[in-house]
DNA sequence: CTAGGGTTAG
């Protein structure tokens, strides 16, 4: 209770005044501590009690998940294991939440042959959970066969189903589970919306989507929102269709957000409009002084003009506003166990091996007719060394890792922090023809699938 | 009267 209101103060003073807090009192105090964001006194409030049920421990791993720290979910799960406490739904949700989060497929996968080994019931929220931890993991056979096998779905469910499909490229299903979920008579909500907007926009379906969008309001009465906009901003971005994509957020009743001015300015990228990219910086920054990403977007624009004056004034900007990029990493799971890399990272143990695979890949690539694309880069240095700089990008060095580690014809998986650049698109589009290996990347908010040469983002991310 | 505390889609 006192976590949904986020009053911790309040909870600490009710709490403190308690002469002798029982399980349930101290399980809901570790639930408002990790609520309101004070996840470390959680753990201490936790490691303290005299006694812990799996609610207890639910509430903790929990806790840790809600606010990102999925690492430490997991590990507190496989403690929870070690003492011998029952495993519950709930805890086994949250495990996943944390899965999803870290895109540990062979974890989740473990946590769902557990399920079946337990012959646990896959409820609703069960089965959500596991949708939506395929779908975050990029595995959407696996999502999809979850999602057949169920017997009751609810509006989560099918929501979590379609985004799954769109965030992976596969907008035609994803409309075509809308259409489903329709028939069953089962009522879409805002969220649900989000998800079939993506899917139209990542199919090309710029009418459909407006017609969806209008018909949020005339046929469910759903008043669409930020997100619904900053959709449609991205169908008409994605298009090429800037104009309308301008009229749009000039036409919207609400007052355009970082999100929706971020969308244009992607599209800039895309479509190479210096003009506007201004414009849309100057729009997200008059509401958020201090948004890395739309000085590197604005950067990557200039540069790809090849304006150095206008990166150089980028990098100026930033100095002076104390914005710094936020450093890329990408991350492979191997064995079970998380391998980290940075932009020019030297210090994994395999990291010769790596090198060499890196010099390898560049010859093949080069063969195969790819040309680096310096373009991108963020600041103005001379060509090889760019060329340098592009081959030390997080990705590179953990797909290198993979060709290396992984066996062959294992799809490598990588989940990156932020925005896959487009020399790295580019090359690993190579990678998957040279090597004949398949690729899936999570980046910030998408998946790419790279197959003999392709990706399923068809270049627009 | 013996509950109450934990979980899913952007």
């Amino acid at each position: 209770m006192y976590a949904e209101f986020a009053l911790p103060d309040a909870a600490r003073r009710v709490y403190s005044e308690l002469c002798c807090p029982d399980v349930v009192a101290q399980t809901a105090m570790v639930g408002a501590l990790a609520g309101s964001g004070e996840v470390n006194l959680a753990r201490d409030l936790f490691d303290g009690m005299p006694q812990r049920d799996p609610i207890a421990w639910n509430a903790m791993i929990a806790g840790y998940s809600q606010v990102g720290r999925s690492k430490e979910a997991l590990e507190l799960f496989s403690l929870m294991q070690v003492e011998g406490v029952r495993v519950g739904e709930a805890t086994i949700v949250s495990v996943l939440t944390a899965c999803a989060h870290l895109g540990a497929l062979a974890q989740g996968k473990w946590v769902h042959g557990y399920i079946q080994k337990n012959k646990i019931r896959i409820t609703v929220t069960l089965g959500t959970a596991l949708i939506d931890m395929y779908s975050k993991c990029g595995d959407m056979r696996r999502a999809m066969e979850v999602f057949w096998s169920m017997g009751e779905k609810n509006v989560y469910t099918w929501s979590s189903a379609m985004s799954g499909l769109a965030m992976n490229g596969a907008g035609k299903e994803c409309l075509e589970l809308f259409e489903l979920m329709k028939q069953e008579h089962v009522q879409p909500n805002w969220v649900t919306f989000i998800s079939v907007l993506r899917g139209c926009s990542v199919a090309g379906l710029v009418d459909k989507g407006r017609e969806y969008f209008d018909s949020m309001r005339d046929e469910y009465g759903i008043e669409p929102w930020y997100e619904h906009y900053g959709c449609i901003i991205d169908l008409y971005g994605r298009a090429g269709r800037l104009d309308d994509a301008v009229n749009f957020i000039n036409a919207m009743p609400i007052k355009p957000h970082v999100g929706a001015w971020g969308a244009l300015l992607n599209a800039c990228r895309i479509y190479k409009n210096i003009k506007l990219g201004e414009f849309a910086t100057r729009k997200i920054l008059e509401l958020e002084s201090k948004n890395d990403g739309a000085y590197v977007l604005l950067s990557n624009i200039y540069a790809d003009s090849r304006n150095w004056k206008g990166v150089s004034s980028v990098r100026e900007s930033m100095k002076a506003e104390g914005v710094s990029k936020e450093p890329g990493c990408s991350v492979i799971e191997l064995g079970g166990k998380v391998h980290e890399f940075f932009v020019g990272d030297r210090s994994h143990p395999r990291y010769k091996e790596i090198e060499l695979m890196l010099g390898e890949m560049s010859r093949r690539l080069r063969l195969a007719g790819y040309v680096a694309r310096t373009n991108e880069v963020l600041f103005d240095i001379e060509e090889e060394e760019k060329e340098d700089a592009l081959c030390w990008h997080s990705e590179k060095l953990a797909i290198a890792f993979g060709l290396i580690a992984l066996g062959e014809g294992v799809t490598i998986r990588i989940v990156k922090n932020l925005r896959v650049c487009l020399d790295c698109h580019d090359a690993t589009k190579f990678i998957s023809k040279v090597f004949e290996r398949e690729i899936v990347v999570r980046d910030r908010n998408r998946f790419h699938h790279f197959k003999d040469g392709a990706c399923s983002c068809m270049d627009y991310w």
